[in-house]
RNA sequence: GCCGCGGUGGCUCAGUCGGUAGAGCGGCUCCUUGGUAAGGAGCAGGUCGAGGGUUCGAUUCCCUCCCGCGGCUCCA
């Protein structure tokens, strides 16, 4: 039979050849790495027979698919180790993720002194290349089969009847599994435990909490080490290290999760500030400011009190209760009533910048990117149905500016009606397929979320990721047609009657919080000229310099860039190592020589060796980079 | 909130098989006047996360709580 192959060329096969020994056949070079194979598009194993004639191609551990087979068969090795070590261990699912794999199981906590025993049997199996082996039974003989394991019998009862259930042997471990596999476990050499956690059990539902151990695998174990030695690099970029060591935040154990926003950190979220309220002008804009508590009333119109109350934090003043506000909703809401309003004043964009309380679960607070206060570049745009779209199109192409200034690779998420909605199928339908339309208008690439809209409205997310990788959501765009009408707002229109606007909830970078942890790490504190509490340091060679050094930071500063200067009780080598550390972007030495012709030795963060200039000249060109907010120095 | 792990000077860490603690960096003072990532010396700084229990005696063992870290859920 004859067998095509990715080339265009064909070779006639015999009947019942494995896949693995076609393809070596066709290509020992190339297909040497291959894990799997793709016969007319379907992922098969390399032990598979050949019965008839088609497109053959190798998966390697490059390719998307080929890398989730290694993981998902990484993830097989994990519950072998599990359920030999604790045989009451019931294994539910194991998929790939975008980092590694998981594999879940319902069984008493795992404890840390377990893991290298689970390790050592993993190795083992890994020494020993236990094979993958594939077979087909009836649903009867699969429910015989796995009869003590009630999520596996889940998994069972939805194949329709009359077709078989493939599972796979490894060694002394069977799983039910579509597959396919890796040939063997020692195509696993490059396996590592992450780590372990309770989780919350989703879909099969068991009482308590499963635990899930994580890992990751590679082919070999240089490439493991390599992943390892990057992780290690990235944990060194960790805002929640980077902040306190710069001296831009600290916390205190006595209030977790609340931000102290020291000086330097208090410079950076003020030019932010200012980068968002220079654009808000541009666009239109207007900004207030509200109270930043309410009473219970207010929470129960906007519907807060009744979706929203176990996360705010709350207090009882003369017997009324009073919330922190944890949006800026209210406030906007309760402006845009305070007198009647014509269609004259739509769209109408009140930005806020209020500091916001939510009294988040104690296990997810995480430095900035996950605070119980924080402050977002808010605004409510009151808009017709009509103004619409071109109000969401001047959004996305501000997202895509603001992130292009902080050089952030960014992803959009749309996510459409939940199954719990308020107004009616028809708006909601006119709403998603309007931000999609907006969304495919700017060729953004986007993914979609069914179900995961917020009840009041569809949204459009956008996410950006730390230095680990973990994705954190900042922007977000969402239209509302429940709280303008919850709190009777109307505006007249050009036939003279009433009518109810809707409103655009958005934030653009998120919150000053979250979006400066994740850029830290971005930058690996490294923050551009623009948003560096320290732009300069001038440091004098040697005593004699003092006089001048003083003189250039009073100059430079008056000329509005933010300098420091050191004495010279260090030796010059010892104060350029301060500086950075202290990831200060510019370093001016003046020494005898830069006394003489009038001028500094600058050292630009990022840049080999110094140049030579004069102070006149550095103002200018550090000025105009902060001007165009340029990203390196 | 759930599961696991951790908490020793400002930071990074050592140590005590139960007899109340050390280093380096940082800070301060002095010496050094040094040309692009650590010059030298001295000094100060710790109720060993908090509370309770066991013990003649607890930083060390046990319990509870607090905080942190990883993950889950939720979210900007």
């Amino acid at each position: 039979m004859s067998i095509r192959w990715p080339d265009g060329t064909s070779t006639d096969i015999p009947a019942g050849t494995s896949a693995g020994d076609a393809l070596r056949h066709w290509n020992a070079q190339q297909t040497r790495l291959a894990l799997a194979a793709i016969l007319d598009g379907e992922l098969i194993d390399l032990a598979h027979p050949l019965t008839h004639a088609g497109v053959l191609a190798p998966l390697l551990p490059d390719d998307k698919a080929g890398r989730e087979v290694l993981q998902h068969s990484a993830a097989h090795l994990v519950a072998k180790a599990v359920t030999e070590l604790i045989p009451d261990a019931l294994p539910t699912d194991g998929p790939p993720t975008d980092e590694g794999f998981y594999y879940d199981f319902e069984m008493r906590p795992l404890t840390a002194d377990e893991l290298p025993a689970l390790e050592a049997k993993i190795r083992e199996t890994v020494r020993r290349k236990d094979r993958f082996e594939r077979s087909e039974i009836s649903k009867t003989e699969a429910e015989a089969l796995f009869r003590h394991n009630p999520h596996k019998l889940g998994y069972i009862a939805k194949v329709p009847d009359g077709r078989p259930v493939s599972i796979y042997r490894t060694g002394t471990f069977t799983d039910l599994c579509r597959g396919p596999h890796v040939p063997d476990a020692g195509w696993l050499e490059g396996i590592h435990i992450l780590g372990f956690s309770a989780v919350i059990p989703g879909t099969v539902s068991s009482g308590g909490a499963f635990q899930r151990v994580r890992g990751v695998a590679f082919p070999t174990r240089a490439e493991l080490e390599t992943y390892l030695k990057r992780r290690t690099e990235a944990e060194a970029r960790d805002h929640r290290i980077l902040g306190p060591r710069l001296e831009l935040f600290t916390f205190s154990d006595e209030i977790p999760g609340f931000p102290f926003w020291n000086p330097k950190g208090m410079i950076v979220v003020r030019e932010l500030e200012a980068f968002v309220r220079e654009h808000l002008a541009e666009a239109g804009y207007s900004e207030i400011r509200t109270p930043l508590i309410y009473p219970q009333s207010i929470y129960e119109t906007s519907g807060h009190w009744e979706h929203y109350r176990e996360n705010m934090f709350l207090t009882t003043v003369d017997d009324r209760t009073f919330g922190l506000k944890p949006m800026n909703c209210p406030g906007a809401m309760l402006v845009f009533r305070s007198r009647s309003r014509s269609y004259r004043e739509l769209p109408m964009r009140l930005a806020e910048f209020a500091p916001l309380h939510r009294l988040e679960a104690s296990g997810t607070i995480h430095g900035l990117t996950r605070a119980r206060e924080f402050v977002q570049d808010d605004a409510h745009v009151f808009v017709t149905e009509e103004q619409i779209p071109a109000e969401i199109r001047t959004l996305i192409e501000w997202v895509q500016r603001a992130m292009g200034t902080f050089h952030l690779e960014w992803t959009a998420e749309l996510s459409t009606r939940p199954a719990k909605f308020l107004g009616t199928a028809e708006t909601w339908d006119r709403a998603e397929s309007m931000l999609k339309s907006v969304l495919d208008g700017a060729g953004l690439k986007y993914k979609i979320s069914p179900g995961e809209g917020a009840f009041y409205g569809p949204k459009i997310d956008i996410h950006i990721r730390d230095s680990l990788g973990r994705s954190w959501q900042c922007g977000t765009i969402q239209l509302d047609y429940q709280l303008p009408d919850r709190f009777g707002l109307q505006y007249q229109g050009t036939d003279g009657t009433l009518h109810t606007p809707v409103v655009v909830h958005r934030v653009i970078l998120g919150t000053w919080e979250r979006f400066l942890g994740v850029f830290l790490e971005h930058c690996a504190g490294w923050l551009p000229p623009w948003l560096a509490p320290v732009q300069v340091r001038v440091l004098p060679v040697t005593e004699r310099q003092v006089p001048r050094v003083t003189e250039l930071a009073a100059e430079w500063r008056t000329a509005g860039l933010r300098v420091e200067s050191t004495d010279s009780q260090d030796t010059l080598s010892k104060r350029i190592r301060e500086a950075e550390v202290a990831h200060v972007p510019y370093i001016a030495v003046v020494g005898d020589r830069e006394v003489a012709a009038g001028t500094v030795a600058l050292r630009a963060h990022g840049q080999k060796g110094q140049r030579s200039l004069t102070p006149a000249q550095l103002v200018e060109q550090l000025r105009a980079k902060v001007a165009t907010r340029e990203y390196d120095p």
